[in-house]
DNA sequence: CGGTCAGGTTGACATTGTCAAGTTAACGGT
DNA sequence: ACCGTTAACTTGACAATGTCAACCTGACCG
């Protein structure tokens, strides 16, 4: 029963579009059961709106697994594209875990950020980032978010038609930012910065 | 009337913290009028919320015309962080705003965009950056976004002590990473991109 | 065979956004 | 000076929703 309210509850929410789709009196309805027999199986409607998102987030894990390399460096890549498809592919899902106030943490959402934080690890020890990987792994997933959570919530803005495509710059953006982060000096001026750029 | 209506529902937004603490007849009782007066001013409960929200969005403009100075690539960077600074100091109206499906466009937040585009442009002139400014500037600005957005819904997360160096941090990744994303070879080995970056 | 209990139902309540109808006061033209 | 129009506001109500208390029911176990 408890499955079948999740299925309901999924339905609701994905052809809805958006969590106030998900009414404790639909998704009973839906899963054939009177209304307050919700609360039988989920402390609130927060908690089975919060329940099916987990749901699909655990999917995003195994890709995380999946996704994982011999090289950390590109594995860092593969994460945030992996991520980025993730959260473009579930936008409900990822609205309400990760673009409202939350509560306790996303469990999911935790093991992944552990499996980056390694890899940026990794990358520190071979030479290639330099810094606190935590403070890395904030800063990448910082743009790698950003991306997602504007293309999900503002879709008037004028985004280029490949999406893919777009989220790749972003990734390339945040991986060479970060890595040449901490080699130049602190506070350039234009003209000395476009010396060394030129120069690569 | 319609300024008092504004004012006690901006109070109500700041104090509760979340936008569900907007209740129509708190916002009348506050402006000591009857609930469906506010109609009278407004068209609808979100109508009201956005023009609470539009307005302190209007302040932001101005910071940018303020933050903008003659070297554009600098001006990218005070615009970032006069746009994160606003953002991390106005949770609520910026999640109302920006972290929800957008139905029609934010006129301030457009107005900033052509800012920062503009900027991007001339870097592109001067040929710091290299490719199309809009999509340049829809990478940065996800970035900063990004930052914003996480460290306003996820404060469980293990953010630095000091947010304006973060994001100083992540401006500097993304504007680092966007110059020399077009002068690294499209898809190297770590080795060798290791070899480039010691190089500087 | 009787008690316990998980799973389910009915009926109700408070809160909320919203609307229709009525009221009041000001104001302008004849 | 009077009357009609209009804008601002109120009262009273409605429907939708989350939530809870009380009741029911069938299965399982000593």
């Amino acid at each position: 029963m408890r499955e079948e309210l999740l299925d309901a509850a999924e339905r609701l929410l994905v052809e809805g579009g958006s969590d106030d789709a998900l009414t404790l009196r639909a998704v009973a309805a839906a899963a054939g059961v009177s209304t307050p027999s919700v609360y039988l199986h989920f402390a609130d409607r927060e908690a089975l709106l919060e329940a099916v998102c987990i749901r699909v987030w655990g999917e995003l894990e195994s890709l995380f697994h999946e996704a994982r390399g011999d090289d950390p460096f590109q594995s860092i890549g593969r994460f945030a594209r992996a991520y980025a498809r993730f959260g473009i592919d579930h936008p409900v899902q990822y609205r309400v875990l990760l673009m409202r106030p939350a509560i306790h943490e996303n469990k999911a959402a935790a093991s992944c950020f552990r499996l980056m934080t390694e890899a940026i690890s990794a990358s520190v020890h071979t030479g290639l980032l330099h810094g606190d990987p935590r403070t890395l792994a904030l800063q990448l997933w910082s743009a790698v978010h950003g991306a997602v959570s504007l293309i999900i919530a503002q879709p008037h803005l004028p985004w280029p038609a490949d999406l893919d495509q777009f989220v790749d710059g972003v990734v390339r953006m945040a991986g060479l930012g970060a890595a040449v982060q901490t080699r130049v000096p602190q506070l350039s001026s234009s003209a000395e910065l476009k010396a060394v750029f030129d120069a690569l």
